[in-house]
RNA sequence: GGGCAUGUGGCGCAACUUGGACAGCGCAUCGGGCUUCGGACCCGAGGGUUGCGGGUUCAAAUCCCGUCAUGCCCGCCA
């Protein structure tokens, strides 16, 4: 069902390491850790695994490393999987029998095609993604759309390591911002002459402008007031705005093959009074507490390390506010504990907007819906958010922390901000929305397919429309993804429509070629004595890199990062262009056979590894 | 003032979490490959005191201390 080539070996080596060590270094008090951590993949010419361990050993017992090395090379048992197992300057370098490990990897992705690279790790776990959480009343920008691709890639990431996942959405229809929309919507202007997104998020600029006048500002925080009581005819017409907005964000979504599970709306947290729960938890656990005096008279504070002298600092934590109200983290706070079940789930859910993808359903929270099993309750629950919001969240972690003693986890993913040259992408004074062209994900798409289709004119492809937005997307997906999530971006426009290199499209390409060579086989067939015809070149590199495939996936999900996903990817492509280019398989004759395999071993790993990302690979571009 | 993140050839990044052999890749530059299975490709060359200074270690881009630079956060906003 799972298949895991590199890990195997590294497991045999491991034992095999360990069953010498404990024969002739068992009094180095060496853990099993440090034996594990020293083993890395193999350099250039000196075999696919080595091992540093006899450094550590000769250190304890004051011995030559190169002796040690030596005598646990002599030491160690020989095993079929491996031809060789050498010393070099103190290293200990296996090398695999090179007929058996291709095989092995090659049988592997034959039997196992679309699943091959999944792993067992989350069995029987769930997780919950939260992506993107754009306020309802703009589009989103490249910013949030690399919220939105980190939160697609963990999910899938997620999924390929057998975890159940639900991927949600928290929409933000309360506060100051949807106010000011609303307002303008009713006093300015409700004539959109755009997608209503952008076109809301164009009069957010400006109705907030206006808001300097102070008649205005009044009659927006009076609006706000009735807003956030559940049942109000302005809380009624608020929704309504925030959801006819969140429709047009889900056409961007939809355009970019992201999909969710489920739509979690602040104001239902509200109406279901889930905050009820969550705040008398904190008073049980005794983590809050009212000021009598002071400038949070009234307020309920959180107690943050220095308990009891909260009212006197500066920056204590308001959870609800002295009017009653409570504030933004509150809510989250309550939401958080839904997600991990810590308050049971008793929101009503109704289907929201058109299908999705692949006859996916979009279940949103609301007032009519019905109970549905199956939302919150999760094992994990993964946050993926901007770096800004760090403070915000380690306080959010803290809260949970003391109001759970479950082992559930909260893990906060930060990305770095996604900035333009000399400017930010703020959505109160509108920095989205740019000189010439906006920094939306919806002209971002629009620019790059045009873009695409300009390339596949000059190279005398058809240009269809489908193709170039599947190259369109890899392209703007793999740029997002391949960078770490902390580091920021600072977009531009040239580099954006600059689809050379280590590119999406470099990955499509390469799985449209090996698609090409594989079509006509029907069945990949595979015989002992193909096997001779493996070099020791770049047909066995290759081999190697897709056996490598499975850790990936896993240290993927391990390390919350897609980036090792890219980087693997990109490591099988170049490789295969190198083959390519040396390795003829169709005009082969003895090679031809495995050489296939080889190919369609490429063709499956990079299709596996495309999706992973969010990609669609496609045997034509 | 406190906190978080980042700093790697001209530019964009990887390797840092778990220390290991010569710091990888792309762009740009220069020089090659008559498009044989798809040239959105491949091969070669030049280009690095990994911000700086200490320390730990057989071994440091990686760990520790200090320091500098840049960005962000620190509201009864969300």
């Amino acid at each position: 069902m799972y298949n895991n080539p590199l890990k195997d070996m590294r497991q045999e080596f491991l034992s095999l390491l360990e069953g010498a060590i404990s024969k002739g270094y068992a009094n180095a008090g060496l853990d099993p850790g440090d034996i594990e951590n020293s083993i890395v993949p193999g350099r250039q010419g000196h075999g696919d695994l080595s091992s540093s361990v006899s450094f550590r050993i000769a250190k304890t017992l004051k011995l030559n490393p190169n002796d040690v090395a030596n005598t646990l090379a002599g030491s160690m048992r020989s095993t079929k999987r491996f031809s060789k197992i050498s010393v070099e300057s103190a290293y200990i370098n296996a090398s695999f029998d090179r007929k058996l490990y291709a095989k092995k990897v090659i049988t592997g992705v034959l039997r196992l095609g679309d699943k091959y690279g999944v792993g067992d790790a989350g069995k029987g776990r769930k997780v919950i993604v939260e992506f993107p959480s754009v306020n309802p009343n703009k589009p989103w920008h490249i910013g949030h759309l690399r919220n939105a691709l980190l939160g697609d890639a963990i999910s899938n990431i997620m999924e390929s390591n057998s975890f159940r996942v639900e991927r949600e959405d928290y929409i933000d229809d309360l506060g100051l911002q949807i106010a000011v929309s609303l307002w303008g919507y009713k006093n300015v202007d409700s004539n959109p002459d755009t997608k209503f997104d952008t076109w809301l998020g164009q009069q957010y600029v400006i109705v907030n402008k206006r808001m300097e006048n102070s008649d205005v500002k009044r009659e927006v925080e009076e609006l706000l007031k009735r807003i956030e009581i559940s049942g109000t005819p302005e809380s009624m017409e608020n929704r309504k705005l925030a959801e006819k907005c969140v429709r047009a964000q889900y056409q961007t979504a939809y355009n970019y093959n992201i999909w969710h599970d489920t739509l979690v709306w602040e104001s239902d947290i509200i109406r279901e009074r889930m905050l009820d729960r969550a705040v008398g938890i904190l008073k049980e656990r005794d983590m809050v507490h009212v000021p009598i005096a002071g400038k949070y008279r009234d307020c309920l504070v959180l107690k943050l390390e220095g308990a009891g002298r909260d009212e006197d600092e500066e920056n204590a934590k308001v959870i609800i506010r002295s009017n009653g109200v409570p504030t933004y983290i509150a809510k989250d706070f309550a939401f958080h504990l839904w997600k991990i079940g810590m308050i049971p789930d008793q929101f009503n859910y109704s289907v929201f907007g058109e299908e999705q993808a692949e006859g996916r359903v979009l279940y949103s929270t609301s007032e009519k819906g019905k109970m549905i099993k199956g939302h919150g309750d999760a094992d994990i629950a993964v946050n993926i958010i901007g770096a800004a919001q760090s403070q915000q969240q380690s306080i959010l972690k803290y809260m949970i922390k003391g109001a759970s003693n479950s082992k559930k986890e909260v893990i906060h993913l930060s990305y770095g901000e996604v900035d333009v040259e000399g400017g930010s992408l703020s959505g109160r004074t509108g920095g989205w929305i740019g000189e010439q062209k906006s920094y939306t994900a919806d002209s971002l798409l629009s620019e790059s397919v045009s873009r695409v289709k300009g390339i596949m004119k000059e190279k005398g492809h058809g240009g269809e429309e489908r193709i170039a937005k599947e190259v369109a997307l890899s392209a703007i997906k793999f740029e997002f993804l391949k960078v770490s999530p902390e580091k920021k971006i600072v977009f531009s426009w040239d580099k954006a429509l600059d689809f050379s290199g280590n590119s999406g499209p470099y990955c499509m390409y390469t799985y449209a070629r090996a698609s090409k060579i594989v079509e006509k086989e029907r069945r990949m067939k595979l015989e002992e004595k193909d096997l001779d015809y493996i070099s020791d070149g770049i047909d066995y590199d290759l081999i190697k890199a897709i056996g490598s495939v499975p850790e990936a996936v896993e240290k993927a999900a391990n390390e919350y990062r897609p980036t090792v996903i890219a980087d693997t990817l990109l490591d099988i492509s170049m490789l295969f262009s190198k083959f390519y280019e040396t390795m003829p398989v169709l005009k082969a004759e003895k090679e031809r056979r495995v050489r296939l395999a080889i190919t369609y071993s490429v063709k499956q790993s990079v299709g596996n590894m495309l999706k992973i990302l969010g990609i669609t690979p496609l045997e034509t571009i």
